[in-house]
RNA sequence: GGGGGGUUGCCCGAGUGGCCAAUGGGAACAGACUGUAAAUCUGUCGGCGAAUGCCUUCGGAGGUUCGAAUCCUCCACCCCCCA
């Protein structure tokens, strides 16, 4: 790849790069840097929102760069402080390679596998003694760690801090220590993370890592940093309708954001698009489909997205049929008497959580056979009134009958 | 080590012997309206049952009582103040 002003490819869709002067420095220096970017084994997808920096990564990798991925299988039996602040259940060794060969997989869909080296961190952190702990932590004072935000924060709040979190910065600083990281890549809540990295970095005589952090990207909800667990997501293995359909949801505040971070679009073109959304010469909702577009194209095909496109503007917006959906056979369960009972068959499909949930979702006028509402919470139909319909169970679900 | 406060449903938070499956808010889900947006209005929001109803739930284990989220005992965990 010839990019003749490197610098600024690599500030396309950062917040911070710490220091600027560094990162010049050290791409003036010729040789390949190492770029560390921590992977949490906790999750089995990889989303739009870990994309921003996997992409960020790629970039690195098309000017030459080595990739780090440090599989934080040693850290996650601590849990990052950051967030949720909670402890998070301890992972066995299997489950961690579990997700680890999930997300290998996807993380490829955007990064050069040739270009890409694999770190666990349990093979230096957990092969410390008690005194290689001391000694690591007598690199570091109470009071800088306290200044961590969620620190500070649950301090005030009267809400616990165990000891071994405060030991999670160290850890994850360690890392850039040990494989000699020249860069390291992260959201914004990574920062002070990054930052004990390289203060870590020089205790150990080393050249510090640069720092470069990317905006947290916001969920399909419009309001927290999209993440798994929060089931805001989505994942660069969603089928290519349901990418579509997810984006198709977000906020239109997020429009721009989620051009500039996840799509390959000019930044120019995004500002533009942007401008003409607020001043209403352009409709919000097509500046979102192309959005969608581009995203399903990134990780399918560009055909794959004109496709998807179709499928919402007939399903959605026109409120068709779907031409295909999933079919599903009447399950034993939901007959009684050679009827078949609907709240049962809504709930043997796994459409509603329970029996009384299926009732109610009947009830508020949520389910309907061909377009046509079933009202009564206890309706059973013979098998030849549903056989070949579409049931659709609330505004996107959908079972062709068979 | 001493003293005080706390642990309730997805989250926050009321409830201090029966009227409590447990007020209220948020989230979520559904309906209407739409652009599968936002805002708004409405409904639902432990499980099972056609149903009077039954079962499970208020940190854990016992106990008192006709009856306990509420009282007692022990245990676990958390926070604050003092040392």
């Amino acid at each position: 790849m010839n990019v003749t002003d490197p610098l600024s490819l690599l500030r396309r869709g950062t917040l911070e790069i710490i220091s600027e002067e560094d990162l010049a420095r050290k791409l003036e220096s010729g040789k390949p840097l190492r770029v560390k970017l921590g992977v949490d084994p906790t999750v089995a997808h990889v989303t739009l929102g870990w994309a921003v920096v996997l992409r960020k990564l790629r970039d690195f990798q098309r000017l030459g760069h080595t990739a780090c991925l440090i599989i934080g299988d040693f850290t996650a039996q601590i849990g990052d402080p950051s967030g949720k602040s909670k402890t998070r259940p301890q992972l066995t060794r299997e489950q961690v390679q579990e997700n680890v060969r999930a997300v290998s997989e996807q993380v490829y869909k955007i990064l050069d596998p040739a270009r890409t080296e694999i770190f666990f961190n349990r093979d230096w952190l957990g092969a410390m003694t008690f005194e290689d702990v001391i000694r690591l932590a007598s690199k570091y004072t109470v009071a800088r760690i306290l200044e961590r935000d969620d620190f500070e924060k649950r301090l005030r709040e009267e809400r616990p801090i165990a000891m071994h979190e405060i030991l999670y910065p160290l850890c994850q600083g360690y890392d850039s220590v040990e494989i000699k990281a020249d860069v390291e890549l992260g959201g914004n809540d990574q920062k002070f993370n990054n930052l004990v990295g390289r203060s870590l970095m020089s205790h150990y005589g080393l050249e510090p890592q640069v720092v470069i952090l990317s905006p947290l990207l916001i969920g399909t909800d419009g309001k927290e940093k999209m993440s798994q667990s929060l089931g805001n997501y989505v994942s660069v293995v969603d089928t290519p309708n349901d990418m579509y359909g997810k984006t198709m949801s977000i906020p239109d505040e997020l429009i721009g954001n989620w051009f500039e971070l996840c799509t390959d679009v000019p930044m120019d073109e995004v500002q533009t698009i942007v401008a003409e959304c607020v001043s209403g010469t352009m409709n919000p909702r097509d500046a979102k489909r192309r959005l969608a577009r581009e995203i399903v194209a990134l990780y399918h095909s560009p055909e794959a997205g004109e496709e998807a496109d179709r499928y919402f503007v007939e399903t959605f917006s026109q409120r068709k049929q779907p031409v295909e959906a999933e079919e599903a056979m009447i399950p034993d369960g939901a007959r009684e008497d050679g009827a078949v009972v609907v709240a049962r068959l809504v709930h043997a499909l796994g459409l509603a959580k329970s029996l009384g949930d299926a009732r109610r979702l009947i009830q508020a006028g949520a389910v309907a056979f061909d377009g046509e509402k079933v009202g009564d919470p206890y309706a059973s139909l013979a098998p030849g009134d549903v056989v070949g319909k579409v049931l659709k169970v609330g505004k996107h679900q959908f079972r062709k009958i068979v």
